[in-house]
DNA sequence: CCGGCTTTGTGAACGTGTGCACGAATGCCT
DNA sequence: AGGCATTCGTGCACACGTTCACAAAGCCGG
């Protein structure tokens, strides 16, 4: 058994396509496969063989030449990496309609990411319940994640407040975010921020699209009478 | 003015930033400044500034030197090149709980992207009304998407559906597809397809603190027991 | 035990994205 | 009108990411 120290510095690409191995990996493991090649994984995740092997090889020398991957040992290692071998509560600020929707999705703590509270400013919403967590004002922050060792934060507030809700998550002590309003928040360099934004996905979808109706059909030039949908 | 052709490729890079910076620079409109520099704007989108003169550049030559640019016809110039002079009507498949919730959220059709339909295979919920839209069985989403002329299909189905849906969506004409489930779909190469995974987003987060937490605390040499440290 | 087959791990080439540094263009002030 | 300060546009070098191609390493059949 080579049980190395991994050695380190992931590249961020890698590190964003463990998390879609280790999904793959866990459905072949409920399907009895007890070992997978590069190439197969490959086919199931949508990319090339070689950068799966480049990227499981970060990991360190885990499969078998001639053979492939155990299946097994590769989650294991692989949920290691990702520091999947005990629970990241989070936070939520924000209990509107997406706050309320992250925290009854079941499928949040099932996976590692417990919450361990949901906050908001807004008294009338203080006190209702969330998937089994009580909305508590926004002062409490600090207080639950000292209490319950919170190092991942969720903004989940209206844009204008999601600036705000991001440096209360820093004093608290949080060190990641997940940012779901619309703005580029201002953080201290040593915060990691991640950002889901459904209408920048829908703007690059829309641009291929744009591209795409450009190309065919060149003889509709419309300079336009555009319609502009309020931004 | 200079109202030359959209010429050439915009690297996928700057095309994901030209959303970001378009919110930008509709926030300073309403804030009734007309110029800003290249300086100001990636200060206010969190990159260097190099970058936007560059992203900027591949739309035209919009800037004046000594200047900077002008807030109004930048937006203007961006919003051609994403394709947003016009409604794109999606349709979302799936009407569970997310389903609901994309379908509910006003700033959907707001932003340029009515919901021309939702449909779902589960009687139970045909006939519900989501966000003005009555629920519709699955098999009416080619009618959909043809009268509608829709380009753009939203899966929010669960992972054991999204494949299944994906392929309907194809069939049906759509050409980009936006995917919140956790799976990778396989569609023809010419479908542009953008993923949206929080658990994906989340297990990054995760790597990174956990990375942290062995940096700091490299006494505890453990099997990854390790409480990390909030920094 | 050897030769052939399979599949990993990785060096090297290539492509994409980033950031610096500077020339070029423009406005403003005297 | 000329000089100065400002800011864009972009060539260039470097970093990062992807893909190819192949030697190394392991399994299996005879």
């Amino acid at each position: 058994m080579p049980s190395e120290r991994p050695r380190r510095r992931i590249p961020e690409a890698t590190v964003a396509r463990l998390p879609v191995y280790l999904r793959i990996l866990g459905e072949q493991a409920d399907a009895h496969v007890d070992r997978v090649s590069s190439d197969r994984l490959a086919e199931l995740a949508g990319v090339n063989a070689a950068k799966v092997r480049k990227d499981l090889s970060y990991l360190g020398s885990y499969g078998t030449r001639g053979v492939g991957y155990e299946v097994d040992y590769l989650v294991y290692q692989i949920r290691r990496e990702l520091g999947l071998t005990h629970d990241w509560p989070v936070v939520i600020v924000g209990a509107g309609n997406l706050g309320q929707a992250l925290a009854g999705y079941g499928g949040f703590g099932d996976r590692g990411y417990p919450v361990a509270g949901v906050v908001d400013v807004d008294p009338a919403k203080i006190g209702s319940v969330l998937g089994g967590v009580r909305v508590r004002h926004i002062d409490e922050l600090a207080q639950i994640v000292q209490a319950r060792r919170v190092n991942i934060g969720v903004v989940a507030t209206p844009p204008a407040a999601a600036q705000d809700a991001a440096e209360r998550l820093v004093r608290a002590g949080v060190t990641s975010i997940l940012n779901f309003a619309p703005v580029v928040l201002s953080v201290p360099r040593s915060i990691e921020v991640r950002k889901v934004d459904l209408a920048v996905e829908l703007q690059i979808l829309s641009y291929h699209e744009q591209r795409r109706a450009d190309g065919n059909l060149r003889s509709v030039g419309g300079t336009g009478t555009s319609r502009p949908a309020s931004a």
